[in-house]
RNA sequence: GGGCGGUUAGCUCAGUUGGUCAGAGCGCCUCGCUUACACCGAGGAAGUCGGGGGUUCGAGUCCCUCACCGCCCA
């Protein structure tokens, strides 16, 4: 009765959507997630481990690539958490400003609105409303993976904490002098209305033209255009000319040089301006001379800054020639471009075209081309928040795995630009500066603005707040701390800060990884994280990147519909490598897919098979070492192997190491042998009890340190199954916060012994295959077993018997007597240390040829194989420079080699 | 223009500090429903680790160089 209720449990294959919901639950029921939470089980004086994760943007759903992150982050925290540490998984969501006003506007564009019909307030509004429907489908999809995340800790990048963590931030780096505001050109995206930043600007290459054009000479004395004495100019942007404030050639450019100095007038507007020299100028770009539009275009900036020269912005925020456009004044940029073509030719002075390749900057976001303008904004002042951060990555106070991007960091940080941080949107948190009628700037983190000027003291009604907010990354780029309470002397800022790993993927290094250290550092003192891990990105399985456009984008809800939670974490982990991108396709998820089921059934033997001596419900017991054979000791040095190469692999950030580890470990060496070797034994009801118990509870105490090891990579099938094995009295109720297994001893002389065995029975099945033996025909064999493995044999023989199909199964002490036990008309088996006769049954009908034909094959692989480690060993200079234990093994193998070849040889020739 | 990554079985990819590392999954071929599992079991075929050069007793593994693909930065 007690068999039947155990077997009816588990049911005959994996199921996952009948047991990963309620499993959850059973977590969250259990209060376990939360480091203070009723369940945790964490051993205070352990450090703690915490993971803030990265927020998703709240514009929508969760991809594959989220789920891999939330994957790996749990994986961390889990394993963590069964180690005993305090551990914090810190869950957000991030408001994403630009991508959210993005997505919100095509909605309301749908309804039939504009961000402009319904003004700033009700858009916000909508905004909310928004937010509030996305909300439970993201952490719905999070719940799903999995996530054994700190759910009353959620936190959202426009909630109090973090809009105080904001303010207070920015005060801070403007009383430190690092936040300034100032005009200058800004990254303009027509189509966004707002500027963004220089990483949002993604260079484009296009195929443009190069327009030549008459720029005529002033005649001194007339101040009328020279009609014969012109500097041609090339341009990619004619219509630009309306802002032009001079024209510059190189200093030591022949052509040029008499003109240095003298005045252009400026075509269609007939405004003169002057001709400078600027060693910036590229001569053989063009004619060698370019006209210069500081407030459109970057580089010109920069010369009409050296030079004092005016900015003259002939644009408006929808990107149309402004009113000092004059007769072209409303056309946007490429009417105007047409309009202002068709009148140079008319006056003559466009003197050609030709196509040329350029880099065009768009927006990330809308893919318009940007505009630079002339503006007015916030910037921070990255170099000093940069340099620490440097330091910290220098000094390793801040690790990045996979360490070869700290190259990449180590540039762009060295390279970096001030931040532009204002944003024209609406959505997001409203940069807390204060402008008085005099142009006075107070900055406060009060939350309800200055009081008063803090110039001139008038008072604050009398004051206008910045109407801008802050680009979304200044906020995320506080994350770390903002979520933990800071700038309050929180208690989970005091315990949890510094956070120990922050896991995202390598493409937004820069974006975000890059601003977290230089404000944590800058406003906390301490880096935020000591460990950066860059995950690459997933894939579709034709190599594409998932986008929403490309329509390739899986839904992680659909994926786990079909195969289960587990085998999604386990395909997105498996196989992969630190900042390396993975194509995900259904080969792999199957594959992982079977793998939970292989488990699940491996769980299902084992639990079925418990003799009858035990009563159900027994606790869990300790196998008794008395009673302890080879293959039980076999199987405990294995799983003692699995939890160090696991832990190796997870101490360096190598999980998908790890991942592979645990499939060998659990299918081939488990599952293959271990099971299949202890079956005979559980199944022998002439044994005496004590040793099917001690086989029985070893069977169980591997598939508890496999569920274990496995937990982190597949928390919902492992834990399943741990809940229906049999539990020591100290055991707590859920595998989640079961203790980490340690490391137990090896027996490397048991396993070396066992191997042997595991080596014969291979090429006796191999050599049966070959033969074309029915597989289920039970073949007399006659076995070569050298004294040192007697005592093992006799105990594996039943064994050795079942996997072998062998029946008689008969020992011999030397070859001579194996050749003389066994007769003629059998086939040999050769392997390393053993060697077989198999009799030829009656219903073989394999034949003398195919044998020898196998034998022949097998001999030129050997003689081959001993070739090479005779030539190894030939060389002088390999025996007196490489370390002795190498040399051993290579003499070794070699005299191994040379007695399998004399054997083969042997048996071949008489 | 600078930098990084990739190029390993038909496909997708692992291969920590150079010494059984030539691997896995899928696919393929041959068998098999042996009472955990056909989401399975047994066996098998398959790669001069992109080309060339070098260092070393020994190199997918380090150095140089070339080719192609991809990414990042300018």
């Amino acid at each position: 009765m007690a068999d039947a209720t155990e077997t009816r449990e588990l049911s005959r294959a994996y199921q996952p959507e009948t047991v990963e919901q309620a499993l959850y639950e059973r977590w969250l029921a259990a209060d376990v997630f939360a480091p203070d939470g009723r369940g945790s089980r964490t051993d205070e004086s352990k450090p703690p481990f915490v993971v803030i994760q990265p927020p998703p943007n709240i514009t929508g759903s969760l991809h594959l690539g989220h789920a891999q992150r939330t994957a790996v982050e749990d994986l961390m925290i889990r394993h963590a958490r069964m180690q005993g540490r305090p551990t914090l998984f810190l869950p957000g969501l991030d408001h994403a400003s630009i991508a959210a006003q993005f997505v919100l506007d095509k909605i309301i564009a749908a309804e039939g609105e504009t961000r402009a019909s319904l003004g700033r307030e009700r858009y916000l509004e909508r905004m909310r409303r928004f937010v509030d429907e996305t909300r439970p489908v993201m952490l719905g999809q999070q719940r799903r993976v999995g996530a054994s995340a700190d759910w009353g800790r959620l936190r959202y990048t426009m909630d109090d904490g973090s809009a105080k963590a904001v303010r207070e931030a920015f005060a801070r780096l403007y009383r430190d002098g690092l936040a300034y505001r100032a005009e200058a050109l800004a990254n303009w995206c027509p189509g966004c209305h707002t500027s963004v930043s220089d990483l949002e600007v993604i260079p484009t290459p296009e195929i443009g033209r190069l327009w030549t054009i008459r720029y005529h000479l002033v005649d001194e004395t007339t101040g009328r255009p020279a009609p014969d004495r012109w500097i041609a100019i090339a341009t990619t942007r004619p219509e630009t000319l309306l802002g032009d404030v001079a024209v510059a050639v190189h200093p030591a450019d022949e052509r040029y040089r008499d003109l240095v100095g003298r005045r252009v007038l400026l075509p269609l507007q007939e405004r003169p301006i002057p001709v400078i020299a600027d060693e910036h100028v590229q001569r053989e770009f063009g004619t060698g001379a370019v006209k210069i539009t500081p407030a459109h275009d970057h580089d010109d900036e920069a010369m009409a800054r050296r030079h004092g020269l005016p900015f003259l912005d002939v644009m408006d925020d929808q990107a149309r020639i402004n009113e000092r456009g004059g007769r072209y004044s409303g056309l946007n940029r490429y009417d105007a471009r047409q309009r202002v073509l068709a009148d140079l030719e008319l006056v003559g002075d466009l003197e050609g075209s030709r196509t040329h390749e350029m880099v065009i900057g768009r927006c990330q976001r809308s893919n318009d081309v940007i505009e630079p303008r002339l503006k007015t904004q916030w910037f921070i002042r990255t170099g000093p928040l940069a340099e620490a951060a440097l330091a910290a990555t220098r000094s390793g106070r801040t690790r990045i795995v996979p360490e070869r991007f700290e190259k990449v960091w180590e540039h762009w940080l060295t390279n970096i630009r001030d931040w532009n941080v204002s944003r024209q949107l609406w959505w997001g948190h409203r940069i807390p500066a204060w402008y008085c009628p005099d142009g006075h700037v107070t900055v406060t983190a009060e939350p309800g603005g200055p009081t008063a000027c803090e110039a001139c003291g008038r008072v604050s009604a009398e004051l206008t707040q910045e109407s801008d907010i802050f680009d979304t990354w200044f906020s995320s780029g506080l994350w770390p701390f903002s979520t933990l309470g800071w700038p309050d002397d929180a208690s989970d800022y005091r315990r949890f800060y510094p956070t120990s790993v922050m896991e995202t993927a390598y493409d937004i290094i820069f974006f975000w990884v890059a601003r977290m250290m230089m404000l944590g550092i800058h406003l906390t003192g301490e880096a935020p994280f000591h460990t950066v891990y860059l995950s690459g990105l997933v894939r579709d399985p034709y190599g594409q990147k998932m986008s929403k456009t490309k329509g390739n984008v899986v839904d992680p809800l659909v994926t786990i519909e079909e195969f289960g939670a587990d085998a999604l974490r386990f395909a997105l982990i498996q196989g992969t490598t630190p900042g390396n991108d993975t194509r995900l396709g259904r080969p792999k998820l199957e594959n992982a897919r079977n793998f939970a089921n292989k488990l699940w059934n491996a769980a299902r033997f084992v639990l079925g098979a418990r003799p009858g001596s035990i009563p159900a419900g027994s606790a869990r017991r300790a196998p008794d070492g008395t009673h302890l054979g080879p293959a039980e000791r076999w199987i405990r040095s294995r799983a003692a192997a699995a939890v160090a190469d696991v832990d190796a692999a997870f101490a360096d950030c190598a999980f998908g190491e790890g991942a592979r580890v645990l499939y060998e470990a659990i299918w081939n060496e488990f599952c293959d042998w271990g099971i299949e070797v202890a079956k005979v034994r559980l199944a022998d009801e002439s044994a005496p009890p004590a040793e099917r118990e001690a086989t029985w509870w070893t069977l169980v105490e591997g598939l508890d340190t496999y569920l274990r090891l496995l937990h982190p990579v597949m928390p919902f099938v492992t834990e399943a199954i741990w809940s229906a094995m049999p539990h020591a009295t100290d055991d707590p109720g859920l595998l989640i916060v079961a203790g980490w297994p340690l490391a137990g001893a090896r027996d490397a002389s048991l396993e070396a012994e066992v191997g042997a065995f595991v080596e014969v029975i291979r090429a006796i099945r191999n050599a049966r295959a070959e033969a074309r033996i029915e597989p289920a025909a039970w073949l007399p064999v006659d076995l070569l077993v050298p004294g040192r493995f007697a005592s093992t044999f006799e105990r594996l023989r039943p064994a050795i018997e079942r996997l072998a199909r062998a029946r008689p199964l008969a020992p011999h002490p030397s070859l001579e007597a194996l050749r003389a036990a066994a007769g003629v008309d059998g086939f040999a088996v050769i392997a390393s240390e053993m060697e077989a006769m198999v009799g030829r049954g009656p219903a073989s009908a394999s034949s003398a040829d195919l044998d020898r034909a196998r034998l022949e094959r097998e001999l030129v692989t050997a003689e081959g194989l001993l070739d090479a480690a005779r030539a190894r060993l030939a060389n002088e200079a390999f025996a007196s420079k490489a370390p002795a234990a190498i040399v051993h093994g290579a003499r070794e193998r070699a005299a191994d080699l040379e007695d399998q070849v004399t054997r083969l040889r042997r048996r071949l020739h008489g």
